[in-house]
This record gives C-alpha cells, structure tokens and sequence, in this order.
RNA sequence: GGCCCCUUCGUCUAGCGGUCAGGACGCGGCCCUCUCACGGCUGAAACACGGGUUCGAUUCCCGUAGGGGUCACCA
C-alpha cells in the first residue's frame, strides 16, 4: 500500500520553523515512495479558527513546493464524526459527564495537592439513567468522553522512539465532544486518520500521549492504527522554540530575502545525522529522507545557518528560476556572472547597477591614472565581444609590466567602484565598450 | 509535582564494552586566485557530573544536575 501522510495545522496562527519542519518531513516521507501528502485543516475549534491562517498555510505550503494531493476540512465533515460517534456510543465506548471546567480544575488540584497523578476518576461513568434524566430535567446538558479500555495496554513501534507503551490506566477518557455538540480534536483526528487512509503519522512528540489515546479509538472504530512516528521538537537558540522564532512566519523570512530552497534544505536535515544538502530540488532530499537519522533530543534551530544555507542556494539558481525578481535587462549572463556573490537574489540589482553604471572609483594616484588612461586606450580598441578582459590585461600586461594585484585592482576598481566583486573577466563583457572606455578614463 | 524522552566538538550528529571517539556546518591556517565565493589540503575543538557492573566504559545500571515534552471541554 502506498504511504499516505497528511499535515494537519490547526488555522489558529501562521506556520513557523517546528510547522513547516513537520510539513516537510511529511511531504518528504510520502514523496520518498511515490506517496500522497494531504492538507488537513483541523478547525474544530471554531473560537480560535480563522480563515485568513487556512489561507496562509496553503499559500506558505505553495510557497515552500510543498504542494498537497488532497485537502480536507474538519468544519466540513462533521456528518462523518456524528456517525461514527452514535457507533461508539452505542459499542459504550463513549460516555456523558458533566462536570464543569472549574470542578474538573478543582479535582485535579486535589489530585495534585496529594502528590497524585491528575486522572479523571470517571465519576460519570457511575451516573444512573435516573441520573440523566434528572440531569436533563434540570436543563443540564452532558459533555462526552471516550472510555479508555483499562485492560489493553497500549504499545506501538514508533519510528523514531522505538517501543512504546501506556498503560491505559495512568491517563484520563478524554473529553471528545462539547455539551454544545462542538467536536475536540482527538476523535475527529482518528476518524479522519481512517476515512483518508492515512498511513503514516509523523508528528511532533508533544503528541505522544494524544497517539496512545488514538491508538485505541483506531481500534474501537474497527481499524488498524498507521504507524505513528514523533520526532523531537525544535529549540531556538535559547532553548524551547524561541518566542520569537515561533512568532516568524514564512513571510518573514520572505522579506528577509530567505528561498523557499533553503528552509527546506536546512529543515529537512536538521535533528538528523545527515549533512544539510543545498539541493534546489525538495525531492531529491525525499530519496535519501530516513525517520532513523533522526535523534531523539531536541535540536537547536539557528537563523545564521539558514542564511548560510540561503547563500549557498543563491548561488546554484538558475537563471529561469529568479529572472522575474531581476532588474529589467539583466540576462542570464548577467546572473551568472554575479550570482556567486550574491547572499540575497535582491543583491544582484547592486551588481546590476555597477554594470550599467554610474560607478564612483576611489581616487587613484598619477601613476595608477597615467596606468588607467593606457588602459582606456587599449580597451577602446579591442573587440569587445571576445573575451575582452583577458585581453585587456594581457595586453597591459606586456606593454607596462605590471601584474598581479597592481595590474588587476586598479582596473576592477575604476571599472566597478569595489575592490571586490564578481569575476571580471565574466562582469566586462557586460559592461558597455564606451561605457567601460568613459570609466577608465575619468 | 507525577509520568515520558533526552544529554558526545560552538552547532547537527555517528558510536550500539576495547576506536588515535568519526563526519557535516562553523572557526583558524595553507593552496588555488585580480577581489569575493567555489574547490583542495590541513588545524583547533566533545563523551554533563558522581557512583557502581566489568579485565576494560562514551557505550550497561543507579543517582545528581540540566534540557525537552505532557498531565485542557487547545491542537
């Protein structure tokens, strides 16, 4: 069967790095053999949804080429829960209860107050129908949980923890349904899980726990569970996921002149033994993506690795791929010739304004100009369209002496106004013969 | 606080009782070179701490410290 992963966002904020890291690990392990990746907004929580993030997830997934092969919707497919809820209901896998936030807050304290572990003591579960209907009598509406079945422990192989077991006794019946009928999060996610053919779970492991409970509601609606793997969040470089690391979205980075190219890069390697390779192709690192490079501690996410990683990318896009971003008239000669110097693609306009000029130069000495004024000589008669610096200085070369750096630096300095900058003999030919003439002479 | 996971160069990590503790990124040096970048060579750089077990611990066990996660009518 082929895997079939999905990336299942709740539209309360933007995705930042641990999001998108999640996605691409996702699309990476669907991709690797040939899989599906499906979008899955999980908006039950209707007071903290909101529409504009279901649409910057999309267009962040878009931006990244982490494109899914299917999209759904849990605000959409509540006729699915409402039937596979009566099933549970009536296996008795579900029950009522209604207790209050603040008396479900109170039991805990005391729970905790004598050093136990905070589980709910299913004191629902002892309510009569007489006490229903006393409760229904008295306006009461219940709220509903999922009864954990106490005498099957749960285990799962996961694929990057290894073994792992619960023991369905040390944690609560979670709370699946409001009393206003609203839906949280962990049945809708299991059904969905089932009706998507969802074959691969792969998560963070602030999800652990919610797996274990899953697992069973897998098994009382009749499935196998997919196999669940939940790898290690990140940290920012002060620990935890920096509060300012997770408040940066995709569109930050976007200003800062970051490819798409290289988050993906940096984070489909990062956390795992395996080198960050600046490949411009997400499904090139799909071929070699492993869940068993991965450790299990928290790794540290730095934005100076992101922006080396940028440069790196920079460097190896083609032309096809950023001309649009270009400055009007600049080829893919242009480009290639200054791509390598370039940090951010927004650089090149600089380099592109010392091709077509004007250029300031330093002020050189009499010598360095009586050098400059020969040079102007000799460029003006050369054929431009063969290779004109190697020309130029080769022929400068003989006819004053002079090599190295007071043969080359002189001439790049008059020519660009920088003592550094991309290679001359690439950057010359762009500039105008005339243009190049008026610059040597100034 | 209970439970779970984790701790090897600055960073990401390999290691699965005996290794000069390896690689990658970064950093230093050299080479290449008109500059920057690339590339090549090279150098510095780590087993959190304390007890065990063992002929021998980075590796196994216990403890301490530290980090992360989780214990919601959030996801």
């Amino acid at each position: 069967m082929a895997t079939v992963t999905r990336f299942a966002p709740s539209p309360t904020g933007k995705l930042h790095v641990g999001n998108v890291r999640t996605a691409l690990h996702n699309w990476l392990l669907a991709k690797k053999t040939g899989g599906r990746f499906l979008l899955r907004i999980d908006d039950t929580d209707a007071e903290r949804s909101r529409e504009e993030y279901v649409e910057s997830i999309r267009a962040d997934l878009q931006w990244l080429g982490l494109i899914p092969d299917g999209e759904e919707r849990q605000s959409l497919r509540t006729e699915l829960y409402e039937r596979e809820f009566q099933r549970l209901v009536e296996a008795g896998r579900i029950y009522r209860a209604y207790e209050t936030a603040q008396e479900l807050d109170l039991k805990r304290k005391i729970l905790l107050g004598r050093g136990l572990p905070p589980i709910y003591d299913r004191a629902a579960l002892k309510l009569t129908e007489a006490d229903h209907a006393a409760k229904a009598a008295a306006g009461e509406r219940p709220h509903w949980r999922f009864l954990l079945d106490h005498d099957q422990p749960i285990t799962w192989d996961d694929g990057i923890r290894g073994p792992q077991s619960f023991d369905p006794r040390q944690m609560s019946d979670p709370v699946i349904r409001r009393a206003d009928g609203s839906w949280l999060y962990m049945l809708p996610s299991a059904i969905d899980d089932i009706a998507m053919g969802i074959t691969d779970v792969l998560r963070g492991e602030d999800h652990v726990s919610n797996t274990a409970t899953q697992i069973q509601m897998f098994t009382a609606l009749g499935a196998e569970p997919p196999r669940f793997a939940h790898e290690a969040l990140l940290t920012g470089s002060e620990g935890k996921l920096s509060k300012r690391l997770g408040a940066l979205g995709m569109a930050d980075f976007r200003e800062q002149g970051i490819e798409p190219e290289a988050i993906v890069a940096l984070l489909a390697r990062l956390g795992t033994s395996d080198p960050v390779d600046a490949a411009l192709d997400a499904a090139a690192l799909a071929t070699s993506f492993d869940l068993s490079r991965f450790g299990r501690a928290p790794a540290r996410f730095d934005e100076a690795d992101l922006h080396r990683v940028n440069a790196q990318i920079v460097h190896r896009l083609p032309y096809a791929r950023v001309a649009h971003l270009l400055p009007q008239g600049m080829g893919e000669a242009a480009w290639e010739a200054i791509r390598p110097n370039l940090a951010h693609i927004d650089e090149a306009r600089d380099w592109w304004n010392v091709v077509t000029g004007p250029v300031t130069a330093p002020t050189f000495d009499d010598e360095t100009r009586a050098f400059l004024a020969q040079a102007a000589k000799t460029a003006a008669s050369l054929d431009w369209s063969a290779d004109p610096w190697r020309a130029l200085t080769a022929t400068l070369k003989d006819g004053t002496g002079r090599k190295g750096k007071a043969l080359f630096l002189p001439l790049r300095q008059a020519l660009t106004g920088h003592d550094h900058g991309p290679e001359m003999a690439a950057l010359l030919p762009l500039i105008a013969q005339d243009e190049a003439v008026r610059r040597l002479s100034a």
